[in-house]
DNA sequence: ATTCTGACA
DNA sequence: TGTCAGAA
């Protein structure tokens, strides 16, 4: 009983300490889609605003909306898993279409629990990508 | 009284 | 992001 939509935004608003603006901001930004009633208003439910407490913190760390927006898919897919191997791979293809990997922080998600091996395989990787 | 969308001194 | 307008 908690993917039913009930609050109205000024309840969110209270219950996250975000405001209107930056509720529907986020929305707008694909962040989150609450219900709408027939009169068009906006109707969250517990997962809504649990998400939008994610997006708060998220942004305290400094995350930028295209890194909340893939941390927050990466957690709706949470369940079913994929391999660690098809993982690591995905990150290396990832990285290596990202043209701002050195400096900047990735766009694309990526699992901690590894992150040895991959760094490690993707320096290999990179290392023959780049003859010098 | 509340919320919605669009816009900007 | 805040905030005001005009409508719902």
């Amino acid at each position: 009983m908690e993917g039913i939509s009930v609050f109205p935004i000024g309840i969110v608003e209270t219950k996250t300490g975000l405001s209107k603006r930056q509720i529907r901001y986020y929305e707008q930004m694909g962040l989150l889609k609450p219900a709408r009633t027939k009169g068009n208003q906006r109707r969250y439910s517990e997962k809504d605003v649990k998400r939008l407490l994610r997006i708060k913190e998220l942004l305290k760390q400094g995350f930028d909306i295209q890194g909340i927006k893939a941390k927050l898919s990466e957690e709706s897919q949470e369940t079913s898993r994929e391999p660690e191997d098809i993982i690591v791979e995905k990150e290396i293809l990832n990285k290596l279409n990202d043209p701002i990997v050195g400096n900047r922080k990735i766009t694309s998600l990526y699992p901690v629990s590894n992150r040895a091996a991959l760094t490690e395989i993707l320096s290999e990787k990179v290392k023959e990508e780049t003859p010098e």
